[in-house]
DNA sequence: GTTGGTAATGGGAATCACTACCAATAAGGG
DNA sequence: CCCTTATTGGTAGTGATTCCCATTACCAAC
């Protein structure tokens, strides 16, 4: 069971009553070792693998622990189904943000311009949370559009 | 069936071989006379007051229509349900972004500091456009946070 | 090592938003 | 008014996600 490159997960789980167990080391390392963005079943499929026990409650129910421990993080494209992604401290890619492809649903990470978005977001969120009272803990960036293989179609 | 406070949407479907039908006139009065984002259900439920004729798969299926032919958005906020909002140019709101609450889900609109944005997404979108050749054609900016109320419990 | 309490699992049924299909209806140009 | 064709709305799916529940794994204390 245990496999290459797999991280140690254990400090997280500790002390917060939550244990580690393997399907939850296993949907960790599918996350740890891909750089797209998974969807359950994705994840499923490549849980299934190496232990095909896994039951699909089981990976949405971690999902939706993993999420609410800040482990992962859950994006909704629109596409029909919700997609999973290490959250960035944990992730190679660190902070990014998306471009998402209008026709072929695409995503792509980018993490370019990271000054120019720092600039703009420390003002407006400083400025947001005082007229609307709102305590912001996270934000959303993406760009919609046509990628290059679309677009010479 | 005509009320108040109703806009004339003929020329948008003249030319195209789309015809402006009851269901649509109804669903383009009631995105006009709120404030809210709607899911489909909200949108049925509203038409349904004046025009009980109306059925879901129609709301559906026009929803998908004015998608398409940009006089409405639509937007998944990971609730569940897809909402809908006029597009920019045919609401008082115009252009704008939103404030999401993580508890209790609540949408803010805000169009405050468009000039950072602007000032922001010029910038960037030239830049990644370039280096991913990535035709741009819309962004999606949020803040995700907590709101008045749900700071107070 | 055994026990007891709680966390976690996994299979199947149930939900819920959304779609596909199709016969019946109604725009709207001529 | 007529005809063509877009559109409607009911019913039966679909597909993703959640609920339920009996069984199992884990861990700390005897
Ligand atoms: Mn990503
Ligand atoms: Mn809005
Ligand atoms: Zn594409
Ligand atoms: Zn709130």
């Amino acid at each position: 069971m245990r496999r290459h490159g797999q991280r140690h997960w254990g400090g997280e789980f500790k002390g917060c009553g939550y244990r580690m167990t393997k399907p939850r080391q296993a949907i960790l390392d599918v996350l740890g070792e891909t750089d797209e963005h998974l969807s359950a079943e994705d994840i499923y499929q490549a849980v299934y693998k190496f232990y095909p026990n896994i039951g699909m409650t089981t990976v949405y129910r971690n999902l939706e622990l993993l999420v609410d421990m800040s482990l992962i993080v859950r994006f909704d494209f629109g596409h029909g189904r919700a997609k999973y992604e290490l959250t960035d401290q944990y992730s190679e890619k660190g902070h990014h943000h998306h471009l998402v492809c209008k026709k072929c649903n695409k995503v792509i990470d980018y993490s370019d311009f990271m000054n120019d978005e720092v600039k703009f977001l420390k003002s407006t969120e400083k400025g947001l949370s005082e007229i609307y009272k709102f305590r912001i803990t996270d934000h959303l960036i993406q760009f919609l559009g046509i990628c290059e293989e679309c677009s010479k179609k």
